[in-house]
DNA sequence: CCTAATTTAGAACATAAGTTTTATGTTAAG
DNA sequence: CTTAACATAAAACTTATGTTCTAAATTAGG
């Protein structure tokens, strides 16, 4: 079932339709389907191909069942149809944020995500994720290893929770966002931490927090 | 779309197959799956009362697409087939917890529920969930409105986030687990609020927080 | 270049699964 | 009771869709 050789263009534009649209559809597609959209000339063609994607371990197929194609996770799991974010990387007080590269990289597959609730991508549109990386946004109610969801903007209304980066300080933090004239003020979650006060020059949003995901043992 | 009637138990229960059918095999059940677990006696039953729940709003049909049954939530949306748990009410300091109704209550789709990552339940089994009111938890990092999945177990290992009950003083608490002798320790995940300490007694294990879900605005 | 393994083609086949029709039983209102 | 709306039945029909077969084209080694 391991595989580390190349695959074929053609199958692995199959491997990338059938994912494409099970996302879409939340069915499976149809030996048909994938004939079109892979544009390939024959449906045995597409059974063939399909039966190398069921040895190399990436899909499951059910004899004779319409649409019975299973598309397997790296523990040969089937997966959901839940929408995925990216987790572009790790959020630590002083570690700058990687660039916002949505491009959709290929290779997705590859890349860590996680699986968010539908509701939550239709409400906010283009999301992404990253992993807090110590302790430091404690006064967020964020701890170690969680994964926040993010909202890209520049922009925040009074009392969102934002990505701040301060300038000065070149320093990442997480916390609530009031402005205050010429003034951030910039609120702790836990109302037993004191508020910050910047400038809002060295005040830069880089996206709004829309939810906070934390696994335990 | 809006219909407060009464279903006819028949029809409630092709709904609940048609949501468990899917969770459970990723692709939607055929007509004379539902017909055989349901017990019905004709395919033509099935499309009478699958038809009056397409026009009730519950569901969708593709017109002649195998499989073609998309369950819709309370928003005309398409669901996911990822694993929801049930919130099974509020946990809050104080206030006790309802009993495990772990019955799968036939109306379930009117309940509270929470989309989970399919590895989490793969990881833990049988899983539910709560919903915190107040800010009595903040000291374990969790807010109002968060979403706690809890696994059922009435012990704990040192170290694991547990639901504890404090018979004495009729309190609901989310801590750290220690057993210290004939003590418990019950430490708040943020280091800098102080530990409780309890007889073993008094302490009555509920369960393991295994995830903890924030939406914000 | 030759041969074997891999991949592609085209067509036909078999059945899985949606749909339709006609008849019968059940319930609720007047 | 009567009637109409609702619900169930049985069977047949149509097509959507997985599967198989045979042959040809392409690729990979040696």
């Amino acid at each position: 079932m391991v595989t580390s050789k190349k695959m074929p263009p053609r199958r692995q534009r199959i491997l990338a339709f059938l994912q494409e649209f099970y996302s879409d559809n939340s069915i499976p597609p149809t030996v048909r389907d994938i004939q079109r959209a892979c544009e390939i000339s024959s449906t045995s063609v597409v059974d063939y191909n399909l039966e190398k994607l069921r040895e190399a371990g990436y899909i499951n197929r059910r004899q004779d069942v319409a649409r019975g194609i299973e598309i397997l996770d790296q523990e040969g799991e089937p997966i959901s149809n839940a929408p995925r974010v990216q987790i572009l990387g790790l959020i630590a007080a002083g570690a700058p944020i990687p660039a916002w590269s949505v491009e959709e990289s290929e290779a997705s597959r590859e890349f860590d995500t996680v699986e968010i609730s539908p509701e939550l991508l239709r409400q906010h549109g283009k999301l992404f994720a990253l992993r807090v990386n110590g302790t430091s946004m404690i006064d967020a109610l964020i701890d170690d290893g969680d994964v926040v969801i993010i909202k890209p903007s520049s922009v925040a209304n009074n009392g969102e929770m934002v990505v701040a980066w301060l300038k000065e300080e070149e320093e990442t933090t997480l916390k609530k966002f009031y402005a205050e004239g010429s003034q951030v003020r910039l609120q702790p979650a836990n109302s037993t931490m004191e508020p910050i006060y910047s400038p809002a020059e060295n005040v830069e949003v880089h996206g709004k927090v829309v939810s906070v995901i934390r696994n335990l043992g």
